[in-house]
DNA sequence: AATTTTTACTGAACACGTTCAAAAAAAGTT
DNA sequence: AACTTTTTTTGAACGTGTTCAGTAAAAATT
């Protein structure tokens, strides 16, 4: 068995080929139906295979969201590392990187809420601090660890510890305001990015005061507790 | 039809004598079960009636947890008043009300997980931002105005106003991360608690400052415009 | 080359949430 | 009391996600 026996392991060549088939089938659907009305029949017969095999290669239909959340997150990984090259400031790149994201996922977004619909859920292996999302989720944050990493603000060493956590944490937060928001062109969640952006960088300049320091020492001690939690359930 | 057509209203004593009885049929039900294995069927067996007049009464399976929602508030609220009479202090009672929180939900942990599988899910009429949940969540909110309202801690205008919602928005992440919980009796869900009221005070302290007035301003403002939102929406 | 073992694939079956037309019971009306 | 209207209740039906025993094909082994 897999991780959580649910994804098997493809064996052979023809199998990957029929694996993608069925994600590429399950992607193109979802983004024109949107989740409830994708079925797995309908996937399975754009895909010309049976509904058994979809079965075969993805253990359930969460887990072509996994596979969606992965491929998603290589496109905003591509369109976000060059601007790590040319933007030097925190505050640049972290507007950069979240206006990259919402577009990057934009046409998803009738069905991206099904994302933190499970993404809640204890039991479901979608969920952020489950053991089968795991690399996923480290390779978000690590995103942020580079965005933080050879930045020059004044940032001092426990807070830029804790700092990519905190601004993947953040960014799900707008996720989660983006899904919700029906404006426009999206207008509200850029406006959101834009305000709260500026805020953050004023926030990180007024915790890195050294008055703040015992402050500062109980908060990210109480968040690096958080966070190792998740990686000690079972 | 009702608030969003869904849930239709009782006219007869029989009716609402039989409505309860699947309520309780089914509190019991998931409390025993939890969420996935309690099925409509089952719930209808129990309470001796036919699958079709559970749905009669309940629009669907989640509605059955809005009103779950709804009686465990109610219980909260009975334990919670008695204390914002004895207890004067923010802090104190901050500590009080959340213990009582987590103490009543406490039986349903089982299937609790399925509260926020919904609440971040758009289309589902539990997310709390939604319509139909607008009254439970706004009764939710009044707890914590009425254990702001009185307290006579040095709390500037701006920031008393927002504290109730603010507040809520705390608890909503305690009752998650609850949710995650599997330490024995519970114990790390009060320690978190323990340590964010404690923590909390503090900020609220700093944040009273005068030399934090500009910044308190503009997130005071950003979060008033974020509370806004979700009445406006669909 | 024959045989065994592993992988890819099929389609029928299951239990579930939900819907709906229609029957039974109750309440309201004349 | 007879009739109409409303409410309550039923049970069958639909489409869904998921499972599974079994078949076809490919790979590994002999």
């Amino acid at each position: 068995m897999n991780s959580a026996g649910k994804t098997k392991s493809t064996r052979t060549a023809k199998g990957e080929q029929t694996k993608a088939l069925i994600l590429n089938s399950a992607l193109d659907l979802l983004r024109e139906r949107g989740y409830e009305e994708t079925t797995m029949r309908a996937i399975a017969r754009k895909a010309g295979v049976s509904l058994g095999n979809a079965y075969h290669y993805f253990g359930s239909k969460e887990h072509l969201i996994q596979a969606f959340y992965h491929r998603t997150h290589g496109e905003h990984l591509a369109a976000a590392l060059p601007v790590l090259q040319k933007e030097t400031s925190l505050k640049a790149r972290l507007l950069s990187v979240l206006r990259l994201k919402i577009s990057t996922l934009e046409p998803y977004h009738e069905f991206a809420g099904v994302l933190f619909k499970t993404a809640a859920d204890p039991h479901s292996p979608l969920n952020p601090f489950a053991h089968d999302s795991a690399p996923t989720r480290h390779d978000s944050i690590k995103l942020f660890e580079d965005l933080v990493a050879d930045t020059k603000a004044r940032i001092p060493g426990d807070l830029r510890a804790e700092l990519p956590y905190l601004l993947w944490l953040y960014h799900m937060g707008i996720i989660l305001f983006w899904i919700h928001d029906s404006s426009p062109k999206r207008a509200r969640t850029y406006r959101l990015i834009d305000q709260t952006v500026d805020l953050l960088d004023k926030l990180i300049s007024l915790a890195s005061n050294p008055l703040m320091r015992p402050v500062r020492k109980r908060a990210l001690k109480l968040v690096s507790e958080l966070r190792d939690m998740g990686l000690a359930e079972a």
